[in-house]
DNA sequence: AAGCACAGCAACCGCAGGATG
DNA sequence: CCATCCTGCGGTTGCTGTGCT
């Protein structure tokens, strides 16, 4: 393949440098990002197509949401749409604005490791070990919206969801944690039946949201930014600053507002367009103090320290065993 | 402070399919 | 029809940062 045509020629692996991403960022607005192949053989740059592709799709194109983890929304279209599709995850980062095929692969690899890593958790446990920490909330928060449904009897006598019995959170859209709270949060091993996988359509305890279609693919050339600006030109109908405009989903702007990428001065006044928190700014916009939003969606807790979850793990003493 | 383990991510590899000559 | 090239996709690996002991 690409080797072939390559022979005496060194070609550069590895990690990317700043001066080759202007140079293929320059290259790609020249030329559009196709003939990826002719970088190379131009001499701009000793690296094969192949990696020159891989590095502007996952990495330099505009419209990414780069350093931003996965919104709970978000995480809910790949869990349902991994379902549907299985691991083609170009399709299903076509759902995701913003986000790339090896974005997809990342996360959910991450969450199946997460996962195996709480499937394989042990039951009895010496003392000197450390349990497993539930480091993500969405380890033992089940949001309604998930499609892994419970049985109601799974639940203390199905009130889980029951608003009074959260935390002071009045409208948490979650199961009530003290639920699942135990050593063995999915009830693995024990007499109750596992959690079953159900397909979105057929989970009857799931609010039907109808997933968009894939956005349009930016098309080059790419529409330029006014200044000032983070350089990031916008899917088309969006306005300045708001890399989210067509992303239609409802629920999702109405949780998260937009994923910016570095703060801009709109970026403090945080509370329009990102309800599920509000910053206090100090004096200069200096100190930040959060608070919490009664709509805050489960994978905002992802951020506060794991130790806030100390609690739940109830670590029996070392004479139990 | 050093060593270790782990999570997250960037990049590579191999393969498949379409386009072209 | 075949060979070659290009592009795209999914799987995998390896590096880096971070937290813990």
């Amino acid at each position: 393949m690409d080797t072939r045509r390559e022979e005496g020629v060194p070609m550069r692996k590895g990690p990317w440098m700043a001066e080759e991403d202007e140079i293929l960022i320059n290259y790609v607005n020249k030329h559009g990002p196709r003939d990826w192949s002719s970088i190379r053989a131009k001499g701009l740059l000793p690296r094969t197509g192949k990696s020159c592709r891989l590095r502007w799709v996952n990495k330099l194109k505009p419209d990414l949401k780069t350093g931003c983890k996965f919104s709970a929304e978000e995480e809910r279209i790949v869990i349902d749409l991994q379902a549907q599709f299985g691991n083609k995850w170009a399709r299903i980062a076509t759902y995701l604005p913003g986000r790339t095929d090896n974005d997809v692969k990342n996360f959910w690899s991450t969450r199946q490791k997460r996962l195996a890593r709480t499937m394989q958790m042990p039951k009895p446990h010496k003392s000197h070990e450390k349990l497993p920490v539930f480091q993500e909330a969405s380890d033992f928060k089940v949001p309604r919206t998930s499609t892994m449904a419970f049985s109601p009897e799974l639940t203390t006598g199905g009130e889980s969801s029951n608003p009074s019995s959260t935390h002071n959170s009045e409208a948490m859209s979650m199961v009530d944690l003290p639920d699942l709270i135990s050593p063995n949060p999915l009830n693995i091993g024990t007499d109750h039946p596992p959690l079953e996988m159900i397909p979105m359509d057929q989970n009857p305890y799931l609010e039907q949201q109808p997933l968009q279609p894939p956005l349009p693919q930016l098309e080059f050339p790419f529409p330029q930014l006014p200044e000032p600006s983070l350089g990031i030109p916008l899917p088309p109908g969006g306005q300045e600053g708001d890399l989210c405009q067509g992303f239609v989903d409802p629920v999702f702007s109405d949780m998260f507002g937009c994923c910016h990428g570095p703060p801009s001065e709109n970026d403090l006044g945080f509370s329009s367009g990102f309800p599920a928190l509000e910053l206090d700014t100090g004096q200069n916009g200096v100190k930040l103090e959060a608070k919490i939003n009664p709509s805050t969606p489960e994978s905002f807790f992802d951020d506060f320290p794991t130790d806030m979850f100390d609690y739940l793990e109830s670590l029996p003493s070392s004479s139990d065993w």
